[in-house]
This record gives C-alpha cells, structure tokens and sequence, in this order.
DNA sequence: GGCATGCCTTGATCCATATCAAGATCGCCG
DNA sequence: CGGCGATCTTGATATGGATCAAGGCATGCC
C-alpha cells in the first residue's frame, strides 16, 4: 500500500509549488499525491510515453535528457530536491527523465492535478514562475553549451552545485567554504557540459592542482573560495 | 503621436497571446497597446534595464542575448512574427534584446499589462504555454548546443527557418521546395549556434555543394528537399 | 566614378577537445 | 580474501572548428 503522507511533515512544503497553497487547498492536494521511491538509473518518464507526469522531489536528483538516434545525448535539465518535475498543458513530453541518484517522489495523478490547477489559480501562478526560472536556467545553460571552454563549464557547474548547498547550508556567506557530494557521475556531468568523460575528468584534475577545489573523493568536494571559483567560471553575475 | 492600431485589423491577433481574449477583454488591452517601430540593429531593452517589458511582434526578428565580460556573446532566444516578447513578474529580465531586422512591435504598458494578466486568467494561461514552448525550443537548443557537429547546426537552423515558412505558406505539403530569407546575418548565425563566423560560411558552402540548399543570394534560400535537409540536422523527430 | 564600410567567402595554420588506449581505484559479491 | 564490473584517471594521438589573414562583393556617400 502507498504511503500517503501528511503534508504537514514534508521536507519541502514551503519551498515546493505546494507553498502557494492554503490549508484547505493543501489538504485537496494531499489528498491525491502518493510517495514513490525511485532507485538510481531507473527511468521516471519517457518521452516515448504518452501520459503525463507530475511529482515534487523530495530527495535526490532527476536528469531530463535528450537523445539523438545514434545515441549522442545531452542533459537539459536537473531536477532537485525541492523542485517540481513535469510539463503541464502537454501530450507529448519531449524529455526523458531517469534518476541520477535514489530518489524519492511525491507524484500526483495528472487528471487530478490537472483540475487542481484549473482550480486553484496562486497553483498554477506558482508553476508559470518555475517554468520562467527554468527558462532562465536553460538560456543561462545555453551560453555555457555554446560558448564556455571546459574549464569554464566545470567550474560554473561546480559553482552551480556550491550555491545550492550554500542555501541549504548555514547563513548566507559569501566565500566561504562549501563542502558538497557530486550528484552526477563522470559521464553524466560530461552529458550535462557538452563534453566528454576524459575531458571531465582533467579539467578536475586541473582545478584541484590551481587549488580552485580539493577533493575528499572523487564525489565529494570542497570549494575553499567559491569567488575564486566564480572568476573561474567566467563570472557574468558575479553574485552570491 | 503613436499609433494606437485597432485589432480587429491586426495581422497575428489569432495567433498572438491576443487569440486567448475574448471580444470585450480584447478591447481592454487594445487600449492600452501602442504600436511601434525599431530599425534593424537598435536595442529593444537591455538586461541593464530594471522595468519591464512586453510586446507582441508584429513583424521582423528579435534576438535574446547573452553576453560574457569579454564578450563572447550567445543568442540565446529568436523572437519572430507573432510571438510575445517579455519575462513577466521579474524586475531583472536577464536578457539583451536587439532588433535584428526592422521590427514592429505592439508594445504594452508593464503596470497595465500584468494587471491584465491578474484579470484575465485565459490570457496568463496563453501566457503560461507560452512559457513552456519557449522551454521546450531552448532545451532543443541545448542539444544542438551541446551535441552537434557544425553542419548538423547549420542544417538544424535552416531546417527550423524552412519549417516557420512552410507554415506561413500554402498548405502544409511534407518535403516541398521552400524558400525563405535569413533573418540574421552570419555573425548573428554564428551566436545563436556557438560557431564562428567562418565556419557558417563553410558550411553553408558545404550544404550549397552537396545540393541541400540552393543560395539566391547570400540571404536567400531555397530547400528543394527538406526532409534531407532534416537529414542532415541529426533530426530527432522527423516530423514535418 | 572612386572610395570607404560592412558583410561574406576562402585559404593556411593552430589548438582545444575528442578519440583511442591503458591502467588505477572502488565497491560489491561470492 | 579475491576477483569482477563500474567508474574514474591519465597518456598518446587525431581532428573539427577556431584563429589569423587576405580578398571579394555589395551598398552608400562624396
């Protein structure tokens, strides 16, 4: 039998899309969501299916991917722990979603949310913000894809990951060090930054020898400078 | 004194975020728009800005941008003929937008319009579609960006401007001579598929001599075949 | 007409990253 | 404990596209 848990415990109520909802209205959506646990490299949705798909993530990481028919692919997309996972308004989902690590789901049937969202309007305002975020995040990902070296692309990929945990983490610091777990494999990185496994690789290498990071191992790092990583990165908002 | 055109006569009312209006709602926003014309090269609104901004086009191309501190520079968005060009409830739009043709406009009043948009739930949600194509057409992007080899690039761009002009043409017969203009010039070419000027110009040399394309002139194209110019792209779904 | 300017093409060379190849390291399971 | 597969690193070499350089072709202005 699922879990049906009660939102007032979730580890994400306010910061998901579920913080635009009152009580009463929360209570609706409680009603219909299921938690699912999702080990890693198992597949959440194809593109290939014709059904839709809507979830929070509580925990973990989710890849959106993208395959040419000779096998080349390309991440477009992470999906975290507080974030929403899902293409409203669509048949035909262009994505394929896989766990990147084990995950844990709170998914709701697309019919019901679907009328949760003709319903609750501060619901669907809250998921056009997120799809513009998203934008943003992918626009900002295609100047990476088209016009960063390598050592650029790792280094804001590492500074992307730096920042997340920097807000989970204590008081918003600047500078200071972060310490965080890789949540993509060598290859998976490579498919995200447009590169391949041994190019990760030495780049790593590379800014763990100008002592840009240090590695504890081989998923774990720590940023003593997260400015210095910026410049790094090639910086265009140097903020945060 | 600018012009305050009546859209009963406007030529993207359908298929512009208008189409989501009704008679009476129409009226409203007709008040408040104002039509206006930007020569080629000139800018629309900078990331510097802090207000915001919305129009339809009307006619001509808009380039979304991203810039490095040194320069480098990606188009990371095309806004043609009757799509809606703005970020809504963000103070820092984090785009540069440039006329890259001439361009007309529909420009709308931001306090005005996002009061619209509160009013007229069927106009967000036009909106919100919106949204989700644009995200669906960067992430496509992204694997060009991040996957493809030149020639692919170029094919995709030509095969994504053909298919914009099979459209507006006749019926929509699959894999008939089309022939369109290049909205951009190859530097522009060159930023929005992460190239260099050159090797645009070699390629399209390359698709010329292979029999892909016929070149008119420097701007002009014609696709005797365009389900081999989808060949070429690396097409994924080769639909259209 | 002549010249400047912007846009485009073509050629020669270089280099960043891919590709190919070989280990090294780690975790897992018998 | 040993071995096996997956993941990661490192080295040698190849190559696609960048860079550097020159010239062509329009268009507009004097």
């Amino acid at each position: 039998m699922p879990q049906t848990p009660h939102c007032s415990s979730c580890p994400v109520r306010v910061t998901a899309i579920c913080g635009a909802l009152k009580d009463d209205e929360l209570k609706a959506l409680s009603m219909i969501s299921r938690q699912r646990r999702i080990p890693a490299g198992q597949v959440v949705f194809s593109d290939q299916d014709s059904s839709r798909f809507f979830a929070n993530v509580l925990s973990g990481t989710v890849k959106l991917t993208k395959t040419m028919p000779d096998g080349r692919q390309q991440i477009v997309g992470l999906v975290f722990s507080p974030d929403f996972l899902g293409r409203a308004f669509s048949f035909n989902n262009p994505y394929f979603a896989e766990a990147a690590s084990d995950v844990e789901l709170c998914c709701f049937p697309h019919d019901a949310f679907e009328s949760l969202l003709k319903d609750y309007p501060s619901l669907q305002h809250r998921l056009f913000e997120n799809t513009l975020d998203e934008l943003d995040a992918a626009r900002e990902w295609m100047l990476l894809l088209g016009r960063k070296t390598a050592e650029e692309k790792i280094a804001s990929f590492l500074y992307l990951l730096a920042r997340r945990h920097h807000v989970d983490g204590c008081a918003n610091q600047q500078s200071v060090a972060a310490s965080f777990e890789l949540p993509l494999t060598r290859a998976d990185m490579a498919d995200y930054l447009g590169l391949t496994i041994e190019t990760v690789s030495r780049q790593l290498t590379k800014l763990k020898t100008r002592g840009i990071v240090r590695m504890v191992s081989s998923r774990q790092m720590e940023v003593p400078d997260s400015a210095a990583l910026a410049r790094v990165a090639g910086a265009e908002g140097i903020s945060n």
